[in-house]
DNA sequence: CCCGAATGTGTACGATGCTTACATCACGCT
DNA sequence: AGCGTGATGTAAGCATCGTACACATTCGGG
């Protein structure tokens, strides 16, 4: 990121520099993302980005992909193949963690409703998607697997987003995590029961 | 409310003709609420508000507040006495509706970090969370009641915002009634599991 | 070498949240 | 009755935002 500090007219790769800038941002300052600030960052007129993005949205939709792309790998990497409920309590807090650790990211990522349905931010949650379904009904083969798979994705999805928006009495890392593999076990304790 | 219509100088109620206009506002376009809209929905000045509501923050606290109680209310008139799953799962349906029908305010109620844990929306909330404690440790007594009852707000919450935000494969009312169902259905179908 | 296309700049407009200074009304006290 | 004081609404202004438009600069192929 620093082979020639030359600041010459063109900037050589700025498309690339306006999301690296906004991601930045995005993890600095929980706030608003301005398309302004993120010019700003990267050293160029306000007026610049409209050069590489058709519009503010535009740009966030390419933030969010590449967020859904992270999520993705940081889950891949949590379990590889979750075999047992207990690897998906792991993905589950991977999850939850995911939002706490990059909130701004999260909530750009789901807080905005898709536009377009081809839109990049569509497909990548699409994929997302995708990912529950084969691990879910790996590590339940005799299950309605589509139905639970939307089960466990809104599941996580709602410890992920009542913590985010302090819904539930939060804590330190530790609590949350502990709160969450509390609850995918309560669900899980159900087969117990009657 | 319509008893007088002298547009007086003194406005007889602003307070509540506000907190109507921007619910009015929310209810009709799902794009952010302004401060100015209101007070113009409300034949009002723009600055008007500022003398009824500290800033645009606390009358948004106000609205979610509200949407809490709404919703509340319509859970209680639900299932009044929950005691089977199936009653739950007719909650969940519910919760789900109110956020598809009032899109706009369920993103007021929950998108929106609280500020203050004593806003009046952070109160309402949290009297949502015991409102699905009870409910959940009458359905299941055996069960631990707090862990299972962040997983079952957790589920049903997830399953409205996904939906809200396009990342299910969304259709008319009865698809996604459907489909909640079969989410709660599914995830209780595991206790015949081993 | 030179011209067109690609890329970045500057200016401008309307909208927003919010502050500050001011105008107008309503009611109680004398 | 009249008056003043506090409650209430208005007007003007600031900083910010998204973005449309015209212009300037630079790069690359003939």
């Amino acid at each position: 990121m620093s082979t020639s500090e030359k600041p010459r007219y063109h900037h050589g790769d700025l498309r690339a520099a306006l999301l690296g800038a906004a991601m930045d941002l995005l993890e600095e300052d929980d706030g608003g993302l301005s398309l302004r600030a993120v010019a700003r960052r990267a050293g160029v007129s306000a007026t610049a980005p409209y050069r590489h993005f058709a519009d503010k949205d535009e740009l966030e939709s390419e933030l969010a992909a590449q967020g859904f792309a992270d999520l993705g790998h940081r889950l891949a990497a949590a379990a590889a193949q979750p075999a047992t409920p207990e690897d998906l309590a792991q993905l589950a807090v991977n999850y939850v963690r995911f939002a706490l650790d990059r909130p701004a990211l999260f909530r750009l990522m789901f807080g905005t409703p898709c536009t377009t349905p081809e839109d990049a931010r569509a497909v990548a949650a699409a994929e997302l998607g995708a990912f529950v379904l084969t691990h879910v009904s790996q590590a339940f083969p005799q299950a309605d697997a589509e139905a639970l798979a939307t089960a466990s994705w809104s599941l996580v999805h709602g410890l992920a987003f009542l913590h985010l928006d302090g819904k539930l009495p939060s804590g330190n890392a530790e609590e949350v995590e502990a709160r969450v593999t509390a609850a995918i076990t309560a669900i899980l304790a159900l087969r117990g029961t009657a």
